[in-house]
DNA sequence: ATACTTGCAAAGGATTTGCATTGGC
DNA sequence: GCCAATGCAAATCCTTTGCAAGTAT
C-alpha cells in the first residue's frame, strides 16, 4: 500500500466517515502537499473495490466515502446535512427476504431530520 | 403544460417507468423532432417537483425517471439491468420508526439477481 | 531492471444554465 | 403584445483515463 493509499483509508477511518472526494483531497493535501485528486479517485476506487471501505451515491449523483465497507443504510439530516449510519438490521434483513438470498448490495439514503435539529425546532417553537 | 412536457409525462406513463433521460429524449424525439435535451432535463425537473414522477439515482451516480411519485425502494438486476419496484411496505414502515416519523425521502437501491435470471443460471448449472 | 503508482492534464458523461427565439393566450 | 417555455450551445460538476515520470523492490 502506497503513502497515499495508507493516507487515504487513514483519513477515512480518523474522520467518522462520509467524506466526499474533494474533502478526503483537502485534507490529504495537509500531509502530502502536491497529492493529487485523480490519485484520491483512483486509491478510494481500489479500497472500495478490495472491500476496505464502502461508497455510496447521494441523491445529487455525488458520492461520498465511509469507513464501514459493509451495506447499510443512511440518514441524511435535511436541516443540517449530517449524515449517520443507520445501525438497525431490519433494514437487511428485510431485503434479503424480498430478493430471496440474491442480494449483492444495497443503498439506502433516507432523508429525515436528525434528533438534534428536531430538538432545536421544538425549542423555537416553545 | 406544454406540448414537450405533456409529451414527457405521457413516455413515462406509457412505459413501465424507470427511463433514463436519454431514453425519454429519444423516445420523444420520434413524435417531437426538434426537441432538445435540455427541455427534457427541465421538463422532467418540473415534473419531479410538482409531484408528477419521481426519480432515483442508480450506483453509477445517473438518473431514471418513475411513473410513481410517492418514495418506492427499487431492486437492479445485476444479470440483467432490469428494474424493478418493491411493493413490500415493510421498508418504508422501517425507515418510519428509524426516523420517528420525521422521513422526508428515501431512496432504496438494491442490487440483486432478478427471478428470471435465477432461473436461467439454474437452468445453466443443469 | 521491472512493475506498480503517481501527478498532471485532458477527456468523459450527465446535468444545468444563459440567452435569443418562439408560441400560446 | 406579453410571459412562459423552447432550442441550442456553452458551461459546470464529478469522475475517469492516458501518459510520462517517479518509486520501491
Amino acid at each position: 500500500m502506497s503513502r497515499q493509499k495508507d493516507l487515504v483509508l487513514e483519513i477515512l477511518n480518523g474522520s467518522r466517515g462520509h467524506l466526499s472526494a474533494a474533502q478526503i483531497y483537502e485534507s490529504a493535501r495537509e500531509r502530502i502537499h502536491n497529492i493529487s485528486l485523480g490519485t484520491v479517485y483512483r486509491d478510494l476506487g481500489e479500497l472500495c473495490r478490495d472491500g476496505y471501505i464502502g461508497r455510496f451515491v447521494l441523491s445529487d449523483g455525488s458520492s461520498v466515502y465511509d469507513r464501514t465497507p459493509f451495506p447499510h443504510g443512511h440518514l441524511v439530516c435535511s436541516e443540517c446535512g449530517r449524515i449517520d449510519d443507520i445501525e438497525d438490521p431490519c433494514l437487511m434483513d428485510d431485503l434479503n427476504r424480498i430478493t430471496a438470498g440474491t442480494l449483492i448490495s444495497a443503498e439506502i439514503v433516507a432523508e429525515h431530520i436528525c434528533p438534534d435539529c428536531r430538538s432545536s425546532i421544538n425549542r423555537a417553537k416553545a
